[in-house]
DNA sequence: CTTAAAACCTATTGACATACTAGGAAACTA
DNA sequence: TAGTTTCCTAGTATGTCAATAGGTTTTAAG
């Protein structure tokens, strides 16, 4: 599956903030550039699209950086990727019921339509929290995320 | 999800051939082309990847035309999906393990791979033959597969 | 009040893939 | 021999990606 990197770096700086906000604390963006060895400057286009999708507040100025704008279990991961990139989880253009092109519309329904729902219900069924324990257990790393 | 029109189309075309190929007749890319609305040059370029795969052999000349190169019950969907984009069906770059970047190999773990295997398994466990099954039933039009 | 740090905003750029169009060559059949 | 079909290659416009760059604004600390 075709993954950009928007959409991949985007998931990663989340989990990391995730991850790395203690009780409450910010993640500035370049701690998680060093971290992740994202560019910075690309992870400051990539934060705003979460942002703005309301899943991360941002804090200016020294000692300043993001967090998680609510409880990471009422964060769906579909709403991560829906965030980043607004086709990934998108049905492809419905062909139009005109009568004509039968067959096509046939396929979207059986096949496409299929695909999107499998990734759909899957992102929708796992919350951020969920995905970030498994992560954490792997890492292996200490983290007292911002919680439940 | 996002889906190329190379892509789509493919599976349209290769579709129509299955359903309009009559014991053993091939169908020719303008056939194709009136019934489905696609530019002929186009499919030009899509079908060799079909036969390239092995899918579909080709007859040159007055007559000829594609048809499927084995049974469509042999097929899976997901060969079909692989001949038109070998990346759609696979997982993005896997990180290397270094020690490095934990936290971005358990998102692919956890994430990318997932949504993949979803992918992979549902297109693996479909025939062609099955779903052009299904694609019939709602087309309704007369048809004679090449079959079983 | 100054300074440094952080997010924020916008522009630019090179590379790449897509989605075709076009023109003809080769093969085959009647 | 003629006409039909696949096959091959090239070109092109468009858009997206994946950054890089330079600066502005906000904020907290000293």
């Amino acid at each position: 599956m075709k993954v950009s990197t928007r959409v991949e770096y985007g998931v990663l700086a989340l989990t990391d903030i995730a991850l790395h906000s203690e009780n409450g604390s910010s993640v500035s963006a370049i701690e998680i550039s060093k971290r992740q060895g994202i560019s910075k400057k690309y992870l400051e286009q990539i934060l705003p699209l979460l942002k703005q999708a309301g899943l991360i507040k941002a804090q200016k100025g020294l000692g300043g950086g993001y967090m998680l704008s609510c409880k990471a279990t009422n964060i769906k991961m579909s709403d991560v990727l829906d965030a980043l990139d607004n086709t990934i989880l998108e049905d492809i253009d419905n062909v139009p019921a005109d009568g004509q092109r039968e067959l096509a519309r046939a396929v979207n329904e059986f096949l496409w339509e299929k695909l999107n729902g499998l990734l759909r219900s899957f992102t929708e069924g796992m919350s951020l929290f969920e995905f970030v324990q498994k992560c954490a257990d792997r890492v292996a790393d200490g983290w007292d995320m911002y919680v439940i």
